[in-house]
DNA sequence: ATTACTGTATTATTTCCACAATACAATCCT
DNA sequence: AGGATTGTATTGTGGAAATAATACAGTAAT
């Protein structure tokens, strides 16, 4: 559910939620019809401004991913989580791409690489703690439910 | 040689040659006492102001990775090999986890983690083109070598 | 109608990064 | 001494991201 950002990180608060926004349909944690946190209710919960959150917002509008009605709030497109999944995959495969040709060019071996993966990959908890997991304790599924 | 550096990354130029020169180090592509390409040069050299790299040296220096001479120029330290290698190897295995654990999250299968291992560790070009390789044409050797 | 929520829009300010143009200081070479 | 190279310092400009404060505009519940 987004309890968190982070400030420090390289990467823009606006495209810190996008991404995670992102991911959260691409995992299917948000369906088609959910409605997301207010723009005032996201931006006091991260302790972020309205206006980010508000431009996160336009543009997962502009990408298709949602849609918005005065008054009512923003909720999730329908048929778009196989194409969030598809982005998500690319965009990871391009880091571990990235990430893998720095390790070999700095000589490590691909051993040592695999025993990375190993360990990360049985870990429960992601150790950063907010990378993908959040943003979705304040969407509201859809329906009565 | 650090003969171009990308503008449209997140991440800062002057970063960008920080890492640079550190990754060189790490490698032993630079060693003690070898010498920098001076500000103007490598400003021109990229395209840049030479104040980034003017901020880029004097940040290495802080990290005591190098010392700078008024009127020589500026120079790789004593012992600072094993030092950027550790440095290297510690923010490798940061991304690799980060990466994994989000692959994981999503739902991508290990198996397939492995196999963009394997496909990206026997390449040879690292497909990107800068991130590590470069600097050191300018880099001067100590000594009359 | 009123109230309380939604998203939207505007303007101003701040911070960081980079550029630009100089000037200054130390060193080396001849 | 003079010239060319080095790094250093200063001041101003500009853009992007985020903040802040405020106002406006639909929707729903009462």
């Amino acid at each position: 559910m987004l309890t968190s950002v982070d400030i420090r990180s390289s990467v823009a608060v606006y495209l810190q939620i996008e991404n995670h926004v992102q991911f959260a349909i691409a995992s299917g944690k948000l369906k088609a019809g959910d409605q997301l946190p207010s723009v005032r209710e996201l931006s006091e919960r991260l302790d972020v401004n309205p206006n980010t959150v508000a431009k996160s917002y336009r543009d997962l509008e502009v990408m298709g991913l949602l849609y918005t009605r005065r008054g009512m709030g923003v909720f999730i497109n329908k048929n778009v989580e196989s194409k969030c999944r598809e982005e998500c995959r690319r965009r990871i495969i391009n880091r571990l791409h990235e990430v893998t040709s720095e390790a070999k060019a700095s000589g490590m071996p691909k051993k040592d690489i695999a025993e990375v993966i190993d360990k990360s990959f049985s870990l429960d908890s992601p150790l950063y703690g907010e990378t993908p997991p959040t943003l979705l304790t304040l969407a509201k599924k859809k329906k009565g439910k």
